[in-house]
DNA sequence: TCATTATTGATCGTTTGTGCTCATTTATGA
DNA sequence: TCATAAATGAGCACAAACGATCAATAATGA
């Protein structure tokens, strides 16, 4: 008869080793009651050892992997999201919006279904995927060339099918938000496209969640005095919040 | 068995790889009912690791604009292959070419991955879908509005996109096709971006089945002599290759 | 030895997952 | 446009799995 704690390493050796396990089988094996298992099971899930399921356990190897899909790995969803719907709260029926590429705007996507009377215009792929179906939105979309890993079109083709265009408000998403060097993104084609967005919106609104607060990345985009609001979430520092203010730079807090 | 865990995985997994899947497909190859296939997607669709469509899911990893009708449907398949295989024998190394909306120029993307050294550029999003993993090929999309049933871009901003572009060659499909009346399309908006296609192209190569010929359609594109090539099946009718000998248009057929 | 505590196994009411049926909705083709 | 077929979702029933509880057993210390 196995220890307690041999058993539990027993456990999630077999898991590990055979990716999956269920409670009968562990029973079998380890000659203990079905009821025994569930408990250590329950304690090797509770100490992150495993993933149990309905019927028995899997190894966390496998549900790892889950994390390379998008959006739900995505642990800033939820701030996303509700800075997604004070932007959609900033549209007016009738606008002309410009939708930048990346996971934020394409949270306004989604919310943007609603409206009965409004002209998009973006350069993602994902957001055109979003809202192609609704009628009662006119959605164009800028050319260009293909970014893999944001799903968005940039470069010089980009720029020129933005100049055709003066929207109301542009949502801009950023990597990197600072103080002193204003908005960066690591990509030069995607800074120059971002600031041609700014240059053709009457309002340029920037979504950023506390991740991007500090972040220098290599391509400059602009200043912060250059946008005209941002939608920040509510872990921000405070001593950013005052150098906007400083700045003269409007901003929400969700 | 699985558990509920794991098959929901394999349902992920089986969507990403195939970036379809029916709810046939997945019942029978994960053997639980189509019941709980749909409560899957339906979770799965929540946690946004696939899009459900009407009778299954897609993957919303990539780009997956969904072709207007499958493969299948199309009784043309094979002569449009055909025409597609002959069009790429037109095409060198290293040249920039310009590829139309429609089935038959998709099929083109389809056979363009051998090359080596190439530029495209399409305003059809089923063209880009087909590229946008090939390395050596860059590809490029033009902008503007979204004409659902044939997935491509049409309008102003698709024009301005391609005055941008100078391209060896382009390859234009067309609904209809007349010795009087020349290329004709339903669609004003894309017999202008047609129209550019042919002023920015070196070369303009016209890809026809049979049944569109003597075909004409709401809105002139131009006229035949204005195109340098067409490549057309072998049903096609004697007295309209007459016609071409006549008007010295070049043509193929296959 | 006895009392105490921890661990285990058995019981049982509850929850969960699954498949089936059927009315409703949705696509498709005439 | 309407008719038809397919797909869907809600509801139900059944079985498996679960968790709470309690009794039995084993380990521990006085």
């Amino acid at each position: 008869m196995l220890f307690e704690e041999e058993r539990k390493r027993s456990i999630v050796q077999f898991v590990e080793q055979r990716t999956r396990a269920s409670v009968q089988e562990l029973s079998l094996q380890l000659g203990v009651s079905e009821s025994t298992i569930r408990r250590d099971l329950k304690e090797l899930e509770e100490a992150r050892l495993l993933k149990r399921t309905h019927g028995g356990a899997v190894s966390l190897q496998s549900v790892n992997f889950e994390a390379a899909f998008p959006d739900k790995a995505d642990r800033l969803l939820d701030e996303k999201q509700r800075i997604a719907a004070k932007a959609v709260q900033m549209i007016q029926e009738g606008d002309a919006i410009l939708l930048d590429g990346g996971t934020t705007t394409l949270q306004i996507a989604r919310a943007l279904k609603s409206f009965s009377n409004l002209k998009v215009i973006t350069n993602s792929i994902m957001a055109l995927n979003e809202l192609k179906d609704c009628r009662n939105i006119e959605v164009s979309i800028t050319g260009g060339m293909l970014r893999p890993d944001t799903m968005a079109f940039v470069g010089p083709m980009t720029e020129r099918s933005l100049e055709m265009v003066r929207v109301d408000k542009a949502f801009l998403g950023t990597n990197g938000l600072d103080l002193q060097e204003g908005i960066t993104t690591p990509n030069m084609l995607e800074a120059a496209t971002k600031r041609k967005m700014i240059a053709v919106a009457k309002q340029s609104i920037l979504l950023a969640d506390h991740s991007k607060i500090g972040q220098v990345s290599f391509c400059k985009v602009a200043d912060l005095n250059e946008i005209d609001h941002c939608i920040l979430d509510s872990a921000v520092q405070g001593s950013f919040t005052r150098g906007l203010e400083a700045m003269d730079v409007g901003f929400t807090i969700v």
